[in-house]
DNA sequence: GGCGCGGCTTTGTGATCACACTTGGACCCG
DNA sequence: CGGGTCCAAGTGTGATCACAAAGCCGCGCC
């Protein structure tokens, strides 16, 4: 067995870590139904370890059970949507300003590599992967606040908007890198903790916002 | 099939709700090693739904998982207590805030029913029966908030909190009802909102403090 | 008396099977 | 032409089995 961070361990295992980043990052639609034949078949095992993989992520959040036992993306209502929303601009100013004191240089470096990034896919309309890099600034800035719990429920968040995430990115056109990231940038450069939240607040309020339509 | 609260629907879901119950209301030690056979013959089932049940739990953090696969309720650390704490502090005084426009009369007089309850089973050592109204009291108020992911992300932490809670529970003699109750009462009368969230989060924020000893 | 080391037992993993329920659609009747 | 019925395929559930790895205990050696 090789221990490459794609095929390590338990197959019940890589199948929770393969879903779970295919539906954080907006790769299968809201309301995409699977079965679990189906996901053994995909992933050639049986179906024992897809039922372990698709209950823990249905406890998560990631995936909604009907009452028969199928399971599928969520779609989720305008309600719920403000509601995950509103726990981001709760959570994650809070872990971006435990992350500030112990902010260096290289991190913000870092940060300001990741958006030249995002940049490049915002051209290349790729949506998953703009995704992606996004919720890795956002990572790897709150990675810094030394907070593993707190940083795993804002991830539940991000795992419950992702099919969501998906289709709210076909609406609307960006053409410009979201300006909210360079304020965070600034408020980390000059350690003004109350700039930093509000900067966060805004960057995870804006997309979300214009669901409501 | 019937429907009664306790044995309904699939095998796997009355076993999740049972041990889950069982592990927020602190009926389980921290440390406490489970084995799927040993689950499976108490509750009369195979291991496959146990299987089922475990992972979930171990998505909520309810049990924790170790490298060979073996399943016991987690041992928290003091960072990772404090740090649940710091989320109880942060989610429960906006939960709050949101109940308090639409709380009633009748909903302040079973807050103060449930606190008398509270009363009794501090006066005869019920320590699970006291976390389990003691939540009840906070759940009961944060229903009214309408946000049911945010109550879910909240009773997930005190998932996590349970065993703990217990084993806290041991060192403190408490001999008088928490007077935070009787100033959230209070201040839900008044309309106070900041009063609310300050006692919420005092409340909140007392017991668990002293764990860092 | 302390410390490895061997085998045995327990445990988790995954495949397979039988069964009950849901579901989707073809078919038939009004 | 529309709606209800019934059947067949598909799906989730749970039990059982074979297997590999981990853990545990006692024996024997130093």
């Amino acid at each position: 067995m090789n221990t490459l961070s794609d095929g390590a361990g338990a197959a019940h295992d890589r199948l929770y870590r393969n879903l779970r980043s295919r539906i954080m990052h907006g790769e299968l639609p809201p309301g995409e139904a699977l079965t679990l034949r189906g996901l053994g078949r995909d992933y050639g095992v049986s179906m024992t370890p897809v039922r372990e993989a698709t209950r823990r992520l249905v406890a998560e959040g990631a995936l909604s059970l009907s009452a028969s036992g199928r399971v599928s993306t969520p779609a989720l209502s305008n309600d719920r949507i403000e509601e995950l929303a509103s726990l981001r601009s709760l959570l994650e100013p809070e872990l971006a300003a435990r992350a500030l004191p112990r902010a260096h240089l290289a991190l913000v470096g870092r940060l300001e590599s990741i958006n030249t990034t995002i940049a490049e896919q915002i051209v290349k309309q790729d949506a998953s992967g703009y995704i992606r890099t996004n919720l890795e600034f956002h990572r790897t800035l709150y990675l810094r606040a030394q907070a593993p719990a707190m940083l795993a429920m804002v991830e539940t968040v991000w795992l419950q908007l992702g099919p969501t995430m998906r289709a709210l990115y076909g609406r609307l056109n960006r053409t410009e890198l979201p300006k909210n990231h360079r304020l965070i940038v600034a408020a980390l450069r000059t350690g003004d903790e109350q700039a930093l939240r509000l900067a966060v607040r805004a960057d995870v309020t804006q997309g979300l916002r214009l669901l409501a339509s």
